[in-house]
DNA sequence: TCTTGACCTTCCCGTCGCTGGAAGGTCTAT
DNA sequence: ATAGACCTTCCAGCGACGGGAAGGTCAAGA
């Protein structure tokens, strides 16, 4: 008789909590596995081998809507034939990972930049702690109407 | 008269989107402002300077709880008595950050590593697309059942 | 056999920081 | 008067789960 374990004992194996296996199933990441007469999960060993792909493919940041797609066809099609999309996916990730960290640095020099200057005891211009925070401006983006106080409408010419 | 502006124009010349101010002050970042006859929301100089704080703290990425907290304490007092709390905020983000970074850094190595993997022709072992992200396994938390097959209990010795 | 309690089931709500949309009222310019 | 850009409120959803309730099931010990 093959190994068929319920839905704590995969979680237990696999590190990915109960309630993230059933979320993953609901939102069709994961195919539903089969069922006891009482009504638990049982995993077969393919399941449970599908699961260790979500798995890592989530810790190497992949998004589960991408996963489910390819989840798809990995259940759907041999192997070799996603090869190719597997690793566009991997490849856009990590362009998106660099990207990540480089705004992070950014960011991280801007605290870094304000956390020193938190240190003198404090510049006291207009508005208290209102520029406390001041690194660079973020841009202003242009609407329809102008910036005027509400109420004074101006006379056409 | 002082110039009261209307949430259009404190979104175009914050650069705050008028549905996150008005987020903000459902949630209580922002006090609510005064209203017009009309049911206008209008805002005087002081609001407007409460939102540039906000936008600049979270353009750092502080939480809006957090703010919240710290903008309660802002309203009610002098500025110079939530210095030490800013600066242990803009501290804890700076560790957050620089823990990130370092996560990033990690699942980037993984990710290269994964993509120069994927460019050799196939391992080809068990179980199909499975192995292709393997990079390190995760820990595996120890629960109080043990794992094995479902329906397979001992007999008590 | 009964009880205990660890496990499983479904269901719904909360998280965080917004964003979109609907339905309806207000303001300004023509 | 009318157009249409603006404002109001309320409701719902995103991603990726986690918490907890109410109730059924399983295995082990007395």
């Amino acid at each position: 008789m093959a190994s068929r374990l319920t839905i704590g004992q995969v979680a237990e194996t696999s590190g990915v909590a109960a309630k993230t296996i059933r979320y993953y199933e609901q939102i069709g990441v994961l195919p539903a596995p089969g069922r006891a007469t009482s009504g638990y999960r049982l995993y077969d060993q393919p399941g449970v081998e599908r699961l260790r792909f979500i798995r890592r493919a989530r810790s190497l940041g992949l998004p589960l809507q991408q996963l489910k797609t390819l989840m798809s066809t990995l259940n759907g099609g041999p192997p070799p034939a996603l090869r190719p999309r597997l690793r566009a996916l991997v490849r856009g990730q990590l362009d998106a990972v660099k990207n990540r960290i480089a705004e992070l640095e950014l960011l991280r020099q801007q605290l870094e930049q304000v956390f020193q200057r938190m240190r003198t005891p404090a510049p006291r211009r207009v508005g208290g702690a209102c520029q406390c925070l001041e690194t660079t401006n973020a841009p202003v983006r242009q609407r329809r109407r102008q910036a005027r106080p509400f109420g004074s409408a101006e006379a056409s010419p």
